[in-house]
DNA sequence: GAAACGTGGCT
DNA sequence: TAGCCAAGTTT
């Protein structure tokens, strides 16, 4: 399979008019980002890598913060792999999909130890670390080292969906998107080519409202020409949402608030916690919920709720706060109250509706 | 293939 | 408000 599509791309010209046109766009057009190294100039592949991974189902502007303050306290993927889990935890903190910050610091333990803290030049290899998958390995490749490789990621299925008018749902439609893309692939500046196709779908074929007029292939468009480009990519159905429910004990003494560790694994797996009751899907009874407080107190309910929304339910959770615990509270520890921002959105959430109700 | 896995911005 | 979407990976 793979090498079928290698001859595909192997058999066109060494740079298509398409791909050209694209580039002498990207050339013009191209995003001044913190990670992308300056035209012409060779890329740090550990920049590269740990912007890619920031990235992945997270925006650009989300990013950004997260990727400077990254980079200044580990310049070097040594640095990361040499600092604890937990530390990386908490700088990650309210960037969300947390697994990936686990990742992140097992694969850098793996390339320092294993690979001479260099990153593999090739897919293969680099699809071998942890939380490197399809898309990532591709655009490391072609990004970091100007490898000729196909990084397909929403932009470009969405861009390439509408150029050859894909109709068929996702996910399924990610082989033939693959191969085209990959057949477009230039054997000249393929890492720029894979960043001038995200460019372009970032900031020409958008999602809504697509500025067809000033897009670089739109005489090539199947999509433009039929007048239809926001109807695609087509995507599958999406379920709807389960609501679940909890309590949560806000503690604080002190200027400090008890917090403690979650589980290693799973959801927020290894982040900061406010104490709460088991998530359930019914609304809590508060005699019940309460016997799961991890220590006693004179607790009291703060008005309203706090609704946090996660990709496969949504969390309606009910404050109880209390000045001092009456049982020495365990299995956790007190954090001063300027570093709330150690802990993931969710908690933060907590924390805010806690100070506001007793400001 | 489907489900788990965060969060914030925009319409 | 509710839904959609963002440089996906793992199980």
């Amino acid at each position: 399979m793979g090498s079928r599509q290698t001859s595909i791309r192997k058999s066109q010209k060494r740079s298509q008019p398409i791909s050209r046109d694209l580039l002498l766009w990207y050339d013009r057009h191209r995003r001044d980002l913190p990670w992308r190294a300056a035209a012409g100039e060779r890329s740090d592949p550990y920049a590269v890598w740990l912007s890619e991974i920031m990235l992945q189902q997270t925006t650009v502007t989300a990013v950004k913060p997260y990727f400077e303050r990254f980079m200044a306290r580990w310049p070097g993927v040594r640095d990361l792999a040499a600092a604890p889990l937990e530390a990386v935890l908490d700088q990650w903190a309210g960037l969300g999909y947390y697994a990936r910050a686990r990742n992140l610091h097992a694969c850098a333990i793996i390339i320092s130890r294993d690979h001479d803290g260099l990153f593999p030049d090739n897919e293969a290899a680099l699809k071998r670390l942890p939380g490197i998958g399809d898309y990532t390995a591709a655009a490391i490749a072609a990004i970091a080292f100007d490898r000729p490789a196909a990084a397909v990621d929403g932009n470009v299925e969405r861009v390439i969906s509408r150029l050859y008018h894909i109709t068929q749902p996702l996910p399924a439609a990610k082989k033939p998107i693959r191969a085209q893309t990959l057949a477009l692939v230039p054997d000249d500046r393929p890492g720029d080519f894979a960043q001038a196709l995200m460019d372009l779908g970032a900031v020409i074929c958008t999602p809504r409202q697509p500025r067809c007029p000033a897009c670089p292939w739109q005489a090539h468009c199947r999509a433009a020409a039929k007048g239809d480009a926001e109807s695609l990519p087509v995507k599958a159905p999406k379920k709807q949402r389960p609501i679940r429910h909890a309590l949560a004990f806000w503690l604080e003494k002190d200027g400090a608030v008890f917090v403690r560790r979650r589980p290693a694994k799973g959801l927020l797996g290894g982040m900061l916690e406010i104490p709460t009751s088991p998530w359930l899907d019914t609304p809590p009874l508060m005699a019940e919920a309460m016997a799961h407080a991890p220590y006693q107190a004179q607790w009291s309910t703060l008005p309203g709720e706090v609704r946090h929304v996660f990709t496969h339910f949504e969390l309606l959770i009910t404050v109880l706060r209390a000045d001092q615990p009456i049982s020495a509270p365990k299995d956790g520890h007190w954090l001063a109250r300027d570093q709330l921002d150690g802990l993931p959105g969710l908690m933060q959430k907590i924390a805010r509706h806690a100070l506001a109700a007793q400001s």
